[in-house]
Order: C-alpha cells, then structure tokens, then sequence
DNA sequence: TTCTAATGTCGCAAACATACGTCATTAATT
DNA sequence: AATTAATGACGTATGTTTGCGACATTAGAA
C-alpha cells in the first residue's frame, strides 16, 4: 500500500510519482478543486439550463485571462468540455469526469470511515 | 452567489476572499487531500487497529520533517488529531473533520449533478 | 542531573500556482 | 479583403507549497 524509493531510467523519481496511483488520482482531482474560483465556475456550470458560451469571467471577480486558466485546468482533469461552435465556445459539465470525481472520492471517503471499536 | 468585487477597510480584499464562504470551505479541504502523501496518511491512519505514534515516515518515500509538515497541515484543517501521550504522539482520524468532508463533498456532489434534460 | 529518543520548528531552495496584460488566432461580418 | 469579436497562448511578477537538513524542546531513562 505504501511507496518505497525507487530508481527509473538512471534517474530520481519525482517524489510525487512514489505513491500509488490510486492516491495521485485522488490528489490530482482534490487539486482541481482546491481553488474557490473553479468551485465557483463547476456550480456556475451546473446552475445553467443550457451549455454557457460567453464570458464566464463577468460572473466571476477575476479577469477573463485568470478564468480562461481555470476553465483550462478543469478541462484537463475531464471536469468540463469546452466545444466549440463557431468563434464561441460552450461549456459544459462533463458528466464522465464528475462521475469519476464522485467515485474517486466515494472511495477515499468509505476507506477512510473512522471505526468505531479502534483502541486509541 | 457569485461574489463581486468588493472593498474593506479601504483595501483590495485578498482574491481568495472574494468568493463564497462555502466554496473557500470546500476549496481549503480539497487542498487538504490534493497532495498523495496526506492521502496515503489519511489510508494508513484509518488501516491501523490503533492510533498511530511513531514515525509515519517509515511508512511513506519522505523525510520525517515532510511528514510532520504534511501532519500539521491535515490536523490544521482538523482531519486528524495528534494527542501528546509521554514523549510519543498518537495520531489518529477526527472523526468530526472527516465527518465535515464528506457532507462538504457530498454537498458539492449535488451541487453539480448534470442534469439529464440539459440543452447544449 | 545528564543523556537519549521522539518530535516539532526554522530557514532555505526549488518547484509550482495564481493573476493578469499583451499578443495571436480564428470565425463571422461588412 | 478588412474589421471586429471571442477566445486561447505567452510571458512574467508575485505568492505558495514542498522537501529537507539543522536546530530546539521536552519526557523519560540511566
């Protein structure tokens, strides 16, 4: 269950690359939603009735730039879709990578319930 | 439930500060788990029969002072609790801090369900 | 009281994240 | 073809996180 050190291509691994994968999924996710603004931009998402194209950054209090970044990181994780559609872009959920998201920490959640008979 | 921009006190608020209280919450815990050491700690913690004391670096590919930084910052967001016992310290899960993350997540979970009958 | 072991704190360096202005690209409009 | 609007990419400044060795603190053992 737990990382020792090891050595690939001559080289120092990364220490983030010493877990588990299972953990680094779960990091990774917890990463995508460990900013204020990308909660706020995924409840945005999932509070409109049809796929959002136009400028999220006017609901939000950060520059358009700030917020493209954002968008950009919860896509990469699978979190939203961003299709294209001529000179707009709509985005959207994406429900795979929220269903993942649950299940990753549905998981976490169910293995790390306190017992309730531990002797401490 | 999307903040503006706002002043206090005369000064620009700090960016984090201009979003909801509920999403900072979720953010600080997802921060929290968005590193695979504090994952792996949360697993071993609630793998073992008893509270833990001794050095979890054994445990984990990281020196002893990572660790404890690691274990300050899970105890800081009240996921853990360490009770001085002698010279040793017993770590152990909190039950209310993980009891708090998964309303949190179960909330934002819900939150942001795609919904079936979506126009995109 | 001195020594030792368990643990935390400090300070540094390197890596990474955040925020944003400016520029590049491209679709539609004129 | 030239212009405009929507958007992403690039560069950069500033702040935050990570990782760790060295030092400090403290409880108990000798």
């Amino acid at each position: 269950m737990f990382a020792t050190l090891e050595i690939r291509n001559g080289e120092l691994m990364k220490k983030l690359e010493l877990f588990e994968e299972n953990q680094q999924e779960i990091a990774s996710l917890a990463k995508a939603l460990s900013h204020p603004a990308r909660i706020a931009i995924l409840q945005f998402l999932a509070s409109t009735p049809t796929c959002i194209s136009g400028d999220i950054s006017d609901y939000l209090p950060l520059s358009r730039t700030t917020v493209s970044q954002h968008l950009k990181e919860l896509k990469s994780m699978g979190l939203i879709q961003g299709d294209v559609e001529g000179l707009k872009i709509k985005y959207c959920l994406n429900k795979e990578g929220i269903e993942k998201l649950k299940n990753a920490f549905g998981g976490l959640f169910e293995e790390i319930t306190p017992s309730e008979n531990k002797t401490c």
